[in-house]
DNA sequence: AGCCTTGCCGCAAACTTTTGCAAGCTAAGC
DNA sequence: GCTTAGCTTGCAAAAGTTTGCGGCAAGGCT
């Protein structure tokens, strides 16, 4: 393996301008500078990135932490993420949490402590007391996104309103007959408060003077197969069917159209059907939903992440300007239409 | 921060006693070792990854170089060497392709080579001469899986097998007029030879004395937009129509499905669809298809990996057994019957 | 009682890079 | 020509762990 040395050796300098000269910081003459890049070319030298970090301390490495891979929102953001780090020269090592209550152990007792990271990233995890114990005890910085970790400045669409925004737009057209695809409320999941979004869809409804029929909310998990099951139940009895229906994401509101579809109901005709997410097969579904922007969020995140140790001292991490509060925002496509008697 | 000497202090040892009583590996008396645990456990003690891999030369981190994260195939994929690497104490630090060209390069030229995994693992990629010279020149045992990489072992499925056996279940059944919507055949993308699958059908048909219409050969990207629209092309004139087709992947057998259902087509009464991975949501859609299992090949493939790690000169690498063809299986759901004239 | 074996432990070197400090050099100003 | 300022460079310490080697103690054997 070659090493400083012998770039030192072959440029003719010693290896405190090697250093210097291949990392930009100091001033090393034009001379020097160009000896020594010719010389590290030659050789095909790269720092070795743990006697660098032994040496500075920062190890050019954010560590991920995300329940789940497999799925839409968090496949997305990651990628976000990940592109986002490259581009300034940052490692991602990925810490996923799907493989149980034991490789979610190992992770926060033994490999974030590794001091392998400059910081952490979370997307849409709830810590546990003694988790949340473990992250502190890094004394490096940390950014949520999703779920908010106590004490880490946090990115978090905010549910209620996303939930109120889509009822609004339904009770805009002219519905009053609005039912509800909603998560499992007792799954209190990683992935924050599943009854949000709920929240937002009663409020809107309250403030129009509606009252929710319990009849037309039904509750399953966040597929398409499982929305696709419940809502075949609500919109089997057509003399008492909603006319609209909010999906807590989009997937569920998949299931829905094809529910609806399946039992000879025409969207948007028939139907109005409004999502959370903008996932990228909504257009192809012609679905209305309520972006999120996941991808925007991880590159928020990771500029938030970025700035904070771009600053030396920690008294100033607080001066990091961040979004705590995410946009949400409507985009209106052809699965909902103006309520029309039938 | 808490350093090694520290704990050697507090439990009366040196240090030297401190680390081999943590890492089980010499023999330490029980007495030291109990000591050092609980001095280790009262500080909060984990060994400095950086100051251990330059002391060993192992990182205890591969390296997962992948073109996209954002579908179905790489994210089970990944999920699953995650979970097998965290069990066995590694960490994974992610390359993905999908930045686009500079960031490929980067990933290539700098991050590779910095010395910061044991190994590496591809997926699906293609390197090209240049990228195959830097990879070499790691000096890492490098696993491939779905894209045989020139001088390393790889997994691969047989694309070939698997494309002749999807068909040969539809000539099973009776069916003579078999279509197939396969990949551009152009976009010599990552994903290996995207016309293999095609090889493996057109070597069936002819096995079975048939002729390949043209007319009922379409091709798409690997998406439920893309094959959905090919595919209502290719229904549409039902005088000549295929009574079965061929999709080169499930998602794109979920478009021809949707496609058809629009049409007013009843799979399998009207025509019979087969694809090719065991997507998760096959079942929901009651695809036949055959299974690729992505997540047993992951696992595969970090086993490999890891065996050849545990071995420490070179020589005895090519002693790791390994699984390098991928069985392919069909699996019979409800979207195939016994071809019936219309 | 002395010697040898065995098991445990500590010393100190090694891994590779960064960086504070001081010294050397050049050029400018008087 | 001499001083000084400013840039460039090298020396050597420092970062935190692992590990070969040698020492030491205890116990068994003759």
């Amino acid at each position: 393996m070659v090493g400083i040395e012998e770039v030192a050796a072959l440029a003719g300098v010693s290896t405190a301008t090697v250093s210097r000269a291949l990392r930009g910081k100091d001033h090393v003459s034009a001379k020097a500078q160009a000896k020594v890049e010719d010389a590290a070319r030659e050789l095909g030298y790269v720092a070795s990135s743990s006697a660098a970090t032994l040496a500075t301390g920062r190890t050019q490495n954010i560590g991920v932490v995300l329940p789940r891979i497999d799925s839409w929102f968090f496949s997305v953001i990651l990628e976000a993420i990940e592109t986002k780090l490259i581009d300034h020269g940052y490692d991602l090592t990925l810490y996923n949490l799907s493989g149980g209550e034991k490789q979610r152990k190992k992770i926060f007792d033994e490999l974030l402590l590794r001091k392998r990271v400059d910081g952490v990233l979370t997307v849409a995890v709830n810590p546990t007391e003694a988790e949340l114990a473990t992250l502190n005890r890094m004394h490096k910085p940390i950014v949520g996104i999703g779920g908010p970790i106590k004490g880490a400045r946090s990115i978090t669409m905010d549910d209620v309103a996303a939930g109120k925004l889509a009822t609004e737009h339904l009770l805009s057209l002219g519905h009053t007959r609005i039912g509800m695809i909603r998560g499992l409320p007792n799954a209190d999941e990683e992935f924050g408060q599943p009854s949000l979004r709920y929240y937002g869809y009663a409020e809107a409804m309250k403030k129009a003077g509606l009252k929710i029929n319990e009849n037309w909310v039904a509750e399953c998990d966040f597929t398409i197969p499982g929305a696709y099951v419940v809502a075949k139940q609500l919109f089997t009895d057509v003399r008492d069917a909603p006319s609209a229906v909010f999906c807590a994401s989009d997937e569920m509101a998949f299931g829905a159209i094809m529910a609806a579809k399946d039992l000879g109901l025409e969207v948007p005709k028939d139907l109005s059907v409004v999502g959370i997410d903008d996932h990228n097969l909504s257009d192809f579904f012609g679905l209305s939903t309520i972006a999120q922007k996941p991808a925007d969020q991880g590159r928020a995140a990771v500029k938030t992440l970025l700035d904070i140790l771009a600053l030396p001292n920690p008294e100033d991490h607080d001066n990091v300007e961040d979004k705590k509060e995410w946009p949400v925002k409507l985009v209106v496509r052809a699965s909902t239409a103006k309520f029309a008697k039938r």
